[in-house]
DNA sequence: CGTTTAACCGACCGCCTGGTCGGTTTTAAT
DNA sequence: ATTAAAACCGACCAGGCGGTCGGTTAAACG
């Protein structure tokens, strides 16, 4: 018990090493050693508890990446029962830690499905999957805001969901140059104009 | 002058297959012989032409980025008086090529912004220029749309330009896994959708 | 024809990387 | 205290990388 308690210790600690220098510098360009001499641990302890760099990587994405994606931009969607505030409210937060130059789950999927794209494809389906986990919540809850009255009937849930991930990760690759306050602001305010283009038309 | 010649042409070449190495593979993940392989040429026709690996990736953006996206996504755009007609249909031709697997160079520009950021200033630096240039652009052509009678007044001409580039970028992020039809049939359905809250109200 | 020089060759260097492995320390149970 | 397994160490290896450099080829010129 005590053991294995100790074995996922080790574990955590490397995965959230591993997890942000893969971000801050890309998976390619780190190293195994970069992540152990952080830790003050070494190669033996590196492949004691781990198979290969690959599989460490795919065990981040598994615990780490997904589960924040999940808490973050996902839970909090389906709790609520108007699913545009919600998102909105959700797509804001996920900025704001960007902008104070915190990991936002949201860009670090999007920016490791570049870095992986065509060069490792068990690893992108991993990615992938995530995306679209995201992707079918955010249909389910239009979906629901359709019978709850928040959103036109006639809208194509998917669309608008794919429209919604799409420019959320772009406008996290464009904050990448700085400004982050200004983008911010602009985005959030073109997806409420967007997004009221999708509600019922209010009566005076 | 012949000689000019030879010479252009050899670093042309070198930057082409660079240029699909590095979109396809990466920069980090490609090897200068990885590209001399392609061309039945040595190391020491590449350091005869350029000064380094970091130089020569320059060169190509300057070169074969920069003018495509000029040439594709910026002039187009300048020469059509409804701005968002233009923009509509050049993002529409651009995931066009995008999904007969060719390349795309307003995706290039964004997958080699995320490789990069972080990781090497001076050629963000590159990037983001071309990139300030497309928005700039939009935004001029966005103006000239609000006198012509295509945009709204009052909407936030900035704003709309970053949030077109935004959800270009993310879409063709998204389109890396395959489903490219139908999600170029979505984003351009929301695209018009979003546009529509953008254009002055039309009197039936 | 001889010479100059741009263009190109390819062996070589130092460095780093992912991965291995025989050995050592720590821990928990007896 | 003994012991066995778990956890960890770190020297080592093979291979690949960016970059160098002395030499060769071929074309232009006088």
């Amino acid at each position: 018990m005590d053991k294995n308690l100790k074995r996922m210790a080790t574990m955590h600690r490397m995965q959230m090493a591993g997890l942000e220098l893969f971000y801050t510098q890309g998976y390619y360009n780190t190293s195994i050693d970069d992540i152990l001499e952080r830790l003050d641990l070494s190669k033996g302890a590196f492949y004691y508890h781990f198979q290969s760099k690959e599989e460490f990587f795919i065990s981040v994405v598994q615990n780490l990446v997904f589960r924040k994606v999940y808490s973050v931009l996902i839970e909090p969607v389906e709790a609520d029962s108007n699913p545009l505030r919600a998102i909105e409210v959700c797509l804001d937060d996920a900025l704001q830690t960007a902008e104070h130059n915190e990991m936002d789950f949201g860009f670090v999927l999007a920016n490791f499905m570049a870095e992986f794209n065509g060069r490792n494809e068990k690893i992108m389906k991993y990615l992938q999957d995530i995306c679209k986990v995201w992707e079918v919540n955010l249909v389910t809850a239009l979906q629901r805001g359709k019978t709850n009255g928040f959103v036109e009937r006639h809208v194509d849930s998917e669309g608008v969901a794919t429209y919604i991930i799409a420019s959320y990760f772009g406008i996290r690759t464009l904050m990448v140059g700085g400004n982050c306050r200004m983008l911010r602001y602009n985005y959030i305010q073109q997806l409420r104009n967007y997004f009221r283009s999708l509600s019922p038309v209010v009566l005076a």
